[in-house]
DNA sequence: CGGGATCCCTTAGGATACTG
DNA sequence: CAGTATCCTAAGGGATCCCG
């Protein structure tokens, strides 16, 4: 038997042995948004060493959760169809992880793949369909996310465009998605700042990106 | 920054700091079926080194996911309410995992706990609400399941008692779970062997606990 | 005995440099 | 830019021992 298997027949043994190696499932993680680039799955996972990475890519493929795929002369990576329903367990991770975030520390960043995770992580789409449809642009210390919610579907993207509020956070954005902080509040305290639109909107954010512990 | 952080603020990171450590999830797994003693969790899971037990369960108390509990003079290791939030992840993880597992090879064993969390995984409460409640006995080589399903709630427990239907079954009995294989074939095949009871209600079991890949 | 701790070895992970 | 190659450290693995 392989040294690194666990040796018993299981489902959760399985998904182990398949995804269970560290960094997985934040490459798993960061391709749920979309394909990538090797230099870009770097860029997004600021610790990994290269070789790490480039064994965990050759893993996977062999798990049969990702593949190579060529695009116009370059090479990116992206979920296979049966990789793609790792998204509910991302999502789960994800939720559970967050409840328990404290404060960030100086070293930790954040990055548009990572956030836009989060965010769906924290979509409420029962709360949304209820809402009118509504464009959000966040810049996120040098990420910006369009974060466009239309009744219970949400689409996040890089770059920018017509949007009903555009606001800059820091890190302590979690503290309005998990309720600890009103919107006003968070206005007024500094964690949010409105760039433009209707500031009264960052409520309805609010209620529509809602994790509490 | 502790070496083995992954350097991000995101929650799942947070969730990989926490339980992305080998054999975490396999230990949460376990605790999920019940609180379980020191020797237990080491027979649940044959190949874990002892010392890596050891240091395992230190991190997850040190994580709040799990506590030591003495019970009348012995120790025993249950979830904390956090900890227990963690079954929606180790049941998509485990959903996930069976839909691959192929053939088990001979040195793969299963526990009572790991078939116990297989059970919970393939378990269909609207499906099963509609039909009688219903107790199966299950012999999975060795170990001895009482699965009673009553509406929409499954209990799964280890001994005998009163039963339906008893029947013995290896591995395979994946095949019947997974719809490969139809209940009058899996007994006809010999995947399945009727111990007493009605040998019709086979097939119930298979509508009630069903993962299709 | 259950519940670990210790020892020694192997292998994966991490940091950095290098190459097609 | 997309990875290899190398070297070193630290974690995992297996056996054994210890202690209440």
């Amino acid at each position: 038997m392989a040294a690194r298997e666990y040796g018993q027949y299981s489902g959760i043994t399985r998904a182990m042995e398949l995804v269970g190696e560290r960094w997985a499932l934040l490459i798993v993680r960061d391709l749920l948004v979309g394909p990538r680039r090797y230099g870009e799955l770097a860029a997004g996972l600021p610790r990994i060493p290269s070789n790490i990475l480039a064994t965990r890519l050759k893993e996977l493929q062999a798990a049969g959760v990702i593949r190579r795929a060529p695009r116009s002369r370059v090479i990116v990576y992206e979920l296979t169809p049966y990789g793609r329903e790792l998204e509910p367990v991302v999502l789960a991770l994800g939720a559970w992880g967050f409840k328990t975030m404290g404060d960030p520390r100086a070293e930790q960043i954040i990055t548009p793949d990572s956030m836009t995770m989060d965010l769906r992580t924290a979509f409420r789409p029962t709360v949304a369909a209820m809402l009118p449809a509504t464009a959000y642009g966040a810049r996120f210390d040098g990420a910006d996310l369009l974060i466009r919610v239309d009744g219970p579907r949400l689409a996040v993207s890089r770059g920018d465009g017509p949007v009903d509020l555009a606001f800059a956070a820091g890190p302590d954005i979690r503290r309005l998605i998990s309720g600890e902080l009103a919107a006003d509040r968070a206005i007024t305290t500094g964690v949010v700042t409105v760039l433009s639109g209707r500031r009264d909107l960052l409520d309805r954010f609010a209620s529509t990106f809602h994790l509490v512990a």
